[in-house]
DNA sequence: CCGCATCCCTATAGATACTG
DNA sequence: CAGTATCTATAGGGATGCGG
């Protein structure tokens, strides 16, 4: 059968335990694109995520095997939080998402200059650039 | 800023109205990849979807602009659902995020010859490939 | 038949307050 | 700081209704 052809019996996987929930995406967008490495930073969303949803949410993340859980050695906060590489894997997926999103779906909010540069590069950029993203990623979050 | 670079405030707009549900992603699925129109057809799936729950997503969709709902002409079924350009452009992003599935979560079930082959020539056939299935979905769904 | 709409009922998601 | 406990709102399953 064609791969183009419809069919009764869909075998697409959608990954429906990270793109069917709405907080873990945006954990993971934060975890990719902001930074942030402790709990706490991941409160402070501009979503408002509450404490215990984020809590849940991370230890289905470390569960599926999209994080890993340590103790920071620096600042004895007890929980760092890194991205696996099943996790890097997602950033094209991520930024993809955000492509569509930003050419059919115009943010309300006022994006200022440096922010929109940023997208359009990203989506531009294209594999490349995704690529490169994902290498600053694997040297800071696997060890 | 480098498009590389992490930024405290992020963005990328993930269009969580769509990705991040469950049901409406499923709905996608069998309209991009099934061929299903009608409403009796979608409530067949797999997963079990509630008929008020369809109704739901059916209607969001379509408020989105997603959708199109219209009657049938030749069985005088009252509805056939369409999908706009808006929605046939996330047929890469579906596929990429079944690309993933496919290799980091590996189904359960267990999938047919047929069923393999069409996922991974998908998988592999790249945007020339997703770009032949999106022609197909215009000439059916576009008027 | 078909395409929903509505009602009821329960499980769970999620906001807020609190704790080690 | 990194979570837990509690309490409430809502999503969603199942049945039924209803106009065409």
């Amino acid at each position: 059968m064609s791969p183009t052809e419809p069919r009764s019996y869909c075998p697409i996987n959608l990954s429906l335990e990270i793109f069917g929930d709405a907080w873990t995406l945006l954990v993971l967008r934060d975890l990719m694109f902001s930074g942030k490495r402790h709990f706490r930073e991941l409160l402070q969303s501009d979503e408002r995520i509450s404490s215990n949803i984020l809590a849940d949410r991370l230890a289905r993340l470390v569960e599926h095997g999209l994080l890993t859980r340590s103790g920071d050695p620096t600042h004895r906060q007890k929980a760092i939080y890194s991205l696996t590489e099943k996790a890097i894997q997602l950033l094209p997926v991520v930024v993809q998402i955000g492509a569509w999103g930003s050419r059919w779906v115009p943010d309300a909010r006022k994006l200022d200059a440096a922010a929109r540069r940023f997208v359009r590069q990203l989506q531009e950029g294209g594999p490349r650039l995704w690529a490169r993203r994902m290498d600053e990623l694997r040297a800071v979050h696997l060890r």
